[in-house]
DNA sequence: CGCGCCATTCAAAGCGCTTTGGATCTGTTT
DNA sequence: AAACAGATCCAAAGCGCTTTGAATGGCGCG
């Protein structure tokens, strides 16, 4: 813990800020105008059994009235829950690319989070001391709950959380961690490897994979798919074939012209990401290459809101799985051990849909 | 306001939650064992000078080894203030799109938020309903200010928050409001307009817009912008030239095909977005066409972290400013206007620059 | 009639923090 | 020496809600 450099709390003899006279309606006002006490109209809003049916929609008519809504300190502090959910999101300067599927993976368990009466806090940590943030959600109550974002294969964050004992869902896995706790994701492995399956089905043989950075879990499970589906075959994956790094356009574009500048490139390709695959097709576009004829490309597709995969025919294979989805599901799941914390982990395990687009096509002849 | 169909309060007779015992050291078990004053206690952590210098040491170590971190409900209760910052995300189910843009403008305010000590808070709001949501975090007491997105041109929500005397910063303009307010937004017309200026200087006459939604405000300017460099140049635009929807890579991709297919296309486009610039590549792609040689693209680029514009030599001539950091910018601008609520509203205009890469060249001979 | 039993309602005690309005103790001033 | 000022510290009163434990009133029943 570190008593902020910037912040120092509430004393500013400067901008002495007028302490709101939260000019709202309170309870206890509202309690006064109808002539109840406090005890009453809160159980009466709260939906408790023993309060008579006439009062409570007495109640409810005058708060819709007044324009009653409970503060929601008090609130947090008299029930001692808050009513919120905490995703942090790390960025390092070095590795500061924010994760182009975070944003509809946060729209996914917004919509579910509003739906159950819980706020989302998102928390922005740029340096290395992520594991404070964790500690200080816990130990300042500012959190009921937490998703963890980007899992590494043997990530810290698991342990710790389980130390501190605060509820958690994972978006994806730890694939070295052995004790249980509660996870969903997708079936990364499956995906790849019936992407390579169906690759071979097509005749090919020489199969790249461009893929994410592979500490990263699914990046991890995604290759063991792929090279599953080669050696199934009887192939060795080729090195030169097998690309890893952070998922933009740019590196697509620059993995996928490293591979065709070999002696013998590839006739197939698998990517890790969408936007990666647009730099694929980009290099293949100025190696003046076609998709499927030349080199066919298979792609992993979040099934992002602003980066669909064409509308009626797609344009890649792909195979899909929706990250909003998956959004949805761990907020849910999160939501259900927040509200009863001695179950058992649970998880769920989605499988993607292997969807035939144009950028696939047979083995061209030599 | 409605009462919430799903969510009825703390009453749940069978998952009888436990209202967790907050294991966590407070005030006054830390002043108990400093055998000093709660009042002491929290004043040396807040930076009050009527504490002995010595005192307000032995405080802040004794907090440091016990882990004690104060609470956040109660302070925000005590303090009047909630000291979180909202964003309000619409998302209609017909307009699902999340703003590609957004997870990057989120990355620079959340920094920002974190060195000044405030909370972020997303509400994912799916219906129609969206001012009850502003009204609901003012009565609630929820936020202390709120980030407005993707204003249209004649935004309800400015003269709302205006009215419920909620600070607030808009994320670009509303064209059509006169009254005063926050905001930050980049010089949307003078990007477009230099963009034109600069076709034209290469001898481009037919040039065409793919712009985003024209109800948006950035839209609109743009569209403007461009225009007044044409006309300024004697051209009038020709309606088969401009296209406005929602920038997506698959509407770049469809309006720029149906640009081709005109007897006679444009040799040029501005496109208001890098993702559609994409879309707007794929359709020269495939009909046989290259960038800059026979059509000259140039596009707007958020400087996003997942889609950088190449690395040494940019793929795209394009207007470049970096939704990160009027990310930072709106936080700043925002915070110093909630601790300082009387000052008059301040704004931020920022240029774009204008990056020439590879996508524009000279007007090819006809 | 007197008793117990529901069904309702309420007063008051927190939740953990900030802040007001002194109190206490030095040291300084007249 | 009395009075005052400044530097520290404190007890107690909130902030607005939930929840405990008890009171109230109506009603049936022996």
């Amino acid at each position: 813990m570190d008593f902020d450099q910037t912040y120092k709390g509430p004393y500013c003899p400067l901008t002495q800020i007028a302490l709101a006279g939260s000019n709202a309606m309170n309870l206890k006002q509202l309690s006064e105008i109808l002539g109840l006490s406090q005890t009453t109209v809160s159980r009466a809003l709260n939906g408790y059994p023993e309060v008579a049916e006439r009062t409570r929609l007495r109640v409810q008519h005058a708060a819709q009235k007044h324009n009653y809504q409970p503060n929601i300190g008090a609130q947090r502090l008299a029930r001692g829950r808050s009513m919120t959910i905490g995703h942090v999101i790390p960025l390092s300067t070095q590795h500061e690319m924010v994760n182009p599927v975070f944003a509809d993976f946060i729209a996914g368990a917004g919509e579910r989070y509003s739906a159950c009466g819980y706020d989302m806090k998102l928390t922005i940590v740029d340096d290395q001391n992520e594991e404070d943030i964790y500690r200080d959600l816990k130990s300042r109550g500012s959190v009921d709950g937490i998703i963890v974002h980007g899992p590494l294969m043997n990530d810290p964050r698991i342990p710790l959380l389980q130390e501190l004992d605060l509820p958690f869902v994972v978006h994806g896995r730890a694939s070295d961690i052995e004790t249980p706790y509660c996870w969903v994701d997708v079936n990364n492995a499956s995906a790849f490897q019936r992407a390579g399956e169906f690759l071979l089905s097509l005749g090919h043989r020489r199969i790249g994979l461009i893929n994410g950075l592979e500490h990263m879990d699914f990046a991890h499970r995604r290759r063991a798919g792929l090279v599953a589906a080669l050696e199934a075959a009887g192939i060795t994956p080729n090195p030169d074939y097998l690309h890893a790094g952070e998922m933009t356009e740019i590196n697509g574009h620059n993995a996928m012209k490293a591979m065709l500048a070999l002696d013998t490139p590839p006739t197939a390709v698998v990517v890790a990401s969408f936007i990666a695959a647009l730099g694929v097709r980009r290099a293949l576009d100025e190696a003046g290459l076609r998709m499927a004829r030349d080199v066919s490309v298979i792609t992993f597709d979040d099934d992002l809101s602003y980066l669909r995969n064409g509308d009626s025919i797609p344009i890649f294979t792909a195979t899909r799985s929706s990250v909003r989805q998956a959004g949805r599901l761990s907020a849910d799941l999160l939501i259900s051990h927040i509200e009863n914390p001695t179950a058992a982990p649970e998880h769920k395990l989605l499988e993607a849909d292997l969807i035939i687009g144009s950028s696939t096509g047979p083995v061209p002849q030599e």
